[in-house]
Formats: C-alpha cells, structure tokens, sequence
DNA sequence: TGGAACATAGGAAAAAATTTCTACCTTTGG
DNA sequence: CCAAAGGTAGAAATTTTTTCCTATGTTCCA
C-alpha cells in the first residue's frame, strides 16, 4: 500500500456524523435532501448545513460532484469501515478495549428490548456454525 | 422523585471523559494524582487537568471535598449509570438504537481477538440460563 | 423577460472546548 | 524562620466546532 492510500481514518465531529448517518442511508445526495432528512429530527438551518458538507469535502470526508450545478455529495470511505473505526475508539474510550465489558453493559441495560436480546442471540448461535 | 433530583445526565466531553476514566480506576483522589494518571498516557499541564477538574466539579460532574488543602475529588454519579447512558446515547447516534447490530459490527471487527468473541459468547450462553 | 425560487461561496461571528500564564496561599524541610 | 515545593484560583488566549448572513449565479415559468 503506497503512503498515499494511508490516510487517516475519518473521525467526525457530532454534527459530521449526524450528516454521514444521512447519507449512509439514502446514499450520495445534494445538500437540499440531506438538510431535509436533518429537518425531520431538528430545526437546522440550510446554510449551516451547506457549510458542513463543503467543509467535510474538504477534509476529504465526502466527495462531491460539481457537474452539475446541484452538487451531489457521497461519502467517501465506506459506511462499515468508518463505524467500525468509531466503535473501536469507542471500546477502547469507555471499556479500555474489552467488547465483551460493553456487551455485558448492553445486556444490563434495561433499555434493550427482549426483541434486541433475541437478535443478538440469534447472531450467536448463527456465528456457532 | 423532586424536581431537584431529575438532575440531567452527565454529558462529559472527549478530556472530561479522560478524567473520569481515572477516578473510575483509582477512586477519589487528587488533582496531582489524576494529573500523573494521565501523564502515562499523553503528556498534559497540570494547570489544565486541575482547571477540567474545577469546570467538572462546578457542573456537578464531580463532588470536590475541600476539607483539606489538597482538594479530593470523586464521581458525582456511579460509573454504570454514566456509561449505561453513553453506551446507549452511542447506540442512537450510531446504530438507530439497534443494539443487536452493534454487536454485528463488534463480531465483525477483526481487531477483537478470538478471546474476546469467546468471553462474548459465554456471556450470551449465560443469559440462556 | 423578469422575478421568484433555489443553488453555491465566502466571510464572519458565536459558542464550546482546551490550554496555559500568573498570582497567591499553605506546607514542609533545613 | 525562610525558602522551596506544591497547592488553588482566576483570567485570558487559543483552537475547534457550530451557526448563519449576505453576495451572487442559475433555473424555471408566468
């Protein structure tokens, strides 16, 4: 791998994520749709929204496609790699690296629903075979 | 419950959450000590550690006994409480509130050694019980 | 064809988080 | 007793993050 291809992983501010949350899930979208998907969880104002976005494609966060005079932005690492990066920040953050503390916290929390205990049962039995 | 004890959760920032890491581990203890704690990790001013502890101590974060010159300051809310709300707040941001795909992406990243899939596992088998 | 609607860009400023300087007080060892 | 070491406090500076105003360009349709 050349020392180009080594960049630093992205490590979004919280309002960056709250816009990589967005694209992660409706995919590369123009400024426009992304404050409109934003609007639905809080009053945001579209400038502010704008800048976001320009500065993340500076910061090579989001790739942006200026054909077109309403720019298209994507997110330029892959949704997996980026929160697979965070958690692991996470992990280490809060249990000192150990999963298996965060996953005995999740299970106490009563928050989880039977449902979410079930699916995680699930995954383990699935990962038995 | 009074109006009084609805007291909001702590919020800590990244440095804060360093500090409370400390106390975590160690116990009520001094500026000074906290300040070393941390210096094993990452060079840090002893003026900003005891300034963080101060801001802590005034939002309520920390409970600052100052009977002695040397000032003792423990956690204001047990570590379970405050990391069951991070981990859940963390859960939101990240996962939609899922927390059964946290645990996907947790099996998932290659980082987390095979002991700890095992310690995940038995835990899970636990539950079964 | 002209104006309403909608787009980007740049700059500035407000707000939040971090860092450090300096003054001054207390304890302690010689 | 005095100086050195080590403590707190307050003010201020810096950096990072967030917000939004305003200028200007483009599209669309009445």
């Amino acid at each position: 791998m050349s020392k180009e291809e080594l960049n630093k992983p992205v490590e979004p501010t919280k309002s960056e994520l709250e816009i990589l949350q967005v694209l992660w899930e409706i995919g590369p979208a123009t400024v426009r749709t992304v404050n409109d998907e934003l609007q639905k969880q809080k009053e945001v104002n579209y400038a502010t929204t704008l800048k976001f976005m320009q500065l993340m494609a500076e910061k090579g966060m989001l790739i942006r496609d200026e054909s077109q005079m309403k720019h298209i932005y994507s997110v330029a690492e892959e949704e997996q790699k980026t929160k697979s990066h965070l958690l692991d920040k996470f992990v280490d953050a809060m249990y000192k690296g150990s999963a298996s503390k965060l996953v005995l916290q999740l299970l106490g929390n009563k928050k989880n629903s039977q449902q979410e205990l079930q699916e995680i049962k699930d995954i383990l039995k699935k990962l038995e075979e």
